[in-house]
DNA sequence: GGTTAATAGTTGATTTTGTAACTAACAAGC
DNA sequence: GCTTGTTAGTTACAAAATCAACTATTAACC
């Protein structure tokens, strides 16, 4: 009985499991900086990985983004056409290869990307306060290596 | 000229940026273990967290449920529901408070947890070997620190 | 003790994501 | 040059997440 009740938690701690511990962290890390992107400009997750991905790389096409960001080719897709709409972005069809398309931020585009760089580059310099320069710099290679993309 | 080319990157690099990075670490943990609940049991992130609550710390309600794993009521409401389907899990209302009831696995629910709790535990130490004790250590207190935990 | 507010949990409507099938353009082999 | 296969991107449909409104019950206050 006393066995029973100690098969219940032993040696498994929910605060120790990565993937949980993962997961809160990031989700935590984007509530934040969520709420300016949707607040400002009314923008989606996927939304604002295009836009940024454009605005840190300059001009690219979906598959590029698709392979950089690890996003699958339909959000690319439908984030594109929004930030289309909203005149953040121009497509131009490539005249090499004419299924493919090259995406670039607009002038407005680009004065959100700035915008929106400069809160992320504060917000993460807040996160990263938490530690010590030593220490937010082993959590990035820890990170990347838990990522695959090292 | 050379400056709007510098404006791209500048000092903002993708693969520094912590939330970035905690998102692609988050998702690709998640991604290999989904596979296990999903193909042995049918089961999606919601069901499957709520089990390994009650698993772990057994009889709950969902409102604590919601607290401690920051899910939305609504999710756990319908996980619930599925995992009662399932006979995984069996509902006692509180005598005391007639709105809330009290959750706990069924046999079978148990055996399904101590199933897939095998397999996290293994995977969670997998993750773990990819670093040393030391640096495993730290990067849980870290990931603690910036998921609020503690 | 009767009204009002708060709480546990559910349900329905809307939005977003995921999956598969599709179109259009290119490439390879013969 | 014509079949066959591949690739870039879109669209349609199904699954899931989000948000708001709802029921039932309890607590608070006068």
């Amino acid at each position: 009985m006393t066995n029973d009740e100690s098969e219940k938690n032993d040696d498994f701690f929910l605060q120790d499991f990565l993937p949980f511990l993962l997961n809160q962290a990031a989700e935590r890390a984007s509530l934040e900086f969520q709420g300016v992107y949707k607040g400002r400009y009314g923008m989606l997750r996927t939304e604002w990985r295009v836009l940024f991905h454009l605005g840190l790389f300059g001009e690219m096409t979906a598959k590029e983004i698709g392979e950089r960001a690890r996003m699958h080719k339909t959000k690319i897709s439908r984030a594109v056409s929004k930030l289309e709409q909203r005149r953040y972005l121009k497509r131009t069809r490539d005249e090499a290869d004419r299924r493919a398309e090259w995406l670039a931020l607009t002038p407005a585009g680009q004065t959100v990307y700035r915008d929106l760089r400069k809160v992320a580059a504060s917000y993460d310099a807040k996160l990263s306060g938490l530690f010590s320069a030593q220490e937010a710099a082993l959590l990035r290679h820890m990170l990347q290596r838990l990522a695959g993309l090292d």
